[in-house]
DNA sequence: TAGATTGTTAATCGATTAACAATC
DNA sequence: TAGATTGTTAATCGATTAACAATC
């Protein structure tokens, strides 16, 4: 069958797309072409299209593709159709401020369901409207509000024992930004964002240093 | 000459064993093989070979590599055998966190030395000791603490304009949490992390949702 | 129709993996 | 020496780019 696997390099520029869609339907924009989509995106005219054809066609030869049906199709594709549920654990600096992000910027389809940590002292605070809860009924918690999405935002240490919590609660995706290496099943998909990690392989391309054996490094 | 430019896959991937290293190497561990750090990266033993490789011969056949030697080379290629200046942008709730977070975590070769608001209300405050200046003269104070790094983490409208004012304070990398794609010069490198984009093409992911006409998704 | 732009196939490029000679 | 593991070359794989026929 056809029914190929998608790259997640392609999955992961289809919010892109997604976004820029929404900006030109909200200003009224009803048809674009690739090579618009290029410009704003950044990505070549060719993989757009090529892209878009993993799922189908969606546009008209000649015209281009209609923004808002577009949108559509590619909410669906990402199952952003529907309002996905996610849950936040670890309240900490970060957790405080990805959770405030993501109730102060409504419209992305993305909701979030629940706030945990594990310090009796944050329990029962609020954020943004939102409780904070224990910890310790994180599986059951996540199930009850059926959570799919898990943002970790918890110290080293206990990474792990959260996200053997979340996928015991039905979480089948992770956001993990803290620096460890989750081992999960083959059933759950982690994406880990490491901020220290991305700030140090930037200070490769700071070029007033000196030059290793290999050479100067060259900027971007 | 042998002066190839060595891809960004690889100089992301550096952090990673350096990180590794430094444990290990705090662990009294003084060898280590590329099949151990496979294990403990992620990466295929031959990967990690040639990642180095692009920098040298750096191990013993028929041994390893030394844990404390091979750390300090790393160090060294990524320009993190000095400290670096980092100056971050924007106070808000996530500036915030990524200020206590590089402030509260030492030993990574970062250092915070400028935190910048155009708010009034912000400026002057303190965040973990450091005080909060005033955007308006970014580009002399970035200068003059000689950052090379800038964190943008203000809102898409002030984005370009503070990209464009690290440039002129002599930034040459930034990395971006804002959702505009910043136009830079040639000799300024941009790595951006959208977090909403991370979320909604997590979403993809989630398997309970309904089949699209090119098939299921498929977990990982 | 003529002009424009998609969808798709072919060519290219680059990164990963496999294999193995070098060598400690 | 024998066993182990690196460094490097060759093979494979996958993604991007180029080209163009299809078609609105």
């Amino acid at each position: 069958m056809g029914t190929r696997k998608v790259p997640e390099v392609v999955i992961r520029r289809l919010p892109v797309y997604l976004r820029i869609l929404e900006e030109l339907a909200a200003d009224g924009v009803e048809v674009v072409s690739s090579s618009e989509l290029s410009l704003r995106s950044g990505h070549s005219s060719e993989q757009i299209r090529k892209d878009f054809a993993h799922f189908g066609a969606f546009g008209t030869r000649g015209v281009g593709y209609r923004t808002r049906a577009l949108a559509r199709r590619l909410e669906r594709i990402l199952g952003l159709d529907r309002q996905r549920n996610a849950v936040l654990v670890g309240v900490g600096n970060l957790g405080t401020a990805l959770a405030r992000y993501l109730v102060g910027h409504p419209g992305h389809h993305m909701r979030l369901v629940g706030l945990f940590d594990r310090d009796p002292d944050r329990v029962g605070q609020e954020v943004d409207g939102l409780e904070v809860q224990s910890a310790d009924d994180l599986a059951e918690s996540a199930l009850s509000v059926e959570a799919r999405i898990g943002i970790v935002a918890v110290p080293a240490s206990q990474a792990q024992k959260v996200a053997d919590d979340l996928i015991a609660g039905g979480v089948q995706t992770i956001l993990n930004f803290s620096p460890v290496k989750l081992r999960v099943g083959a059933d759950c998909f982690v994406r880990n964002i490491d901020i220290m990690l991305e700030l140090q392989s930037l200070s490769y391309y700071v070029s007033d240093r000196e030059i290793s054996r290999s050479g100067k490094p060259h900027g971007r």
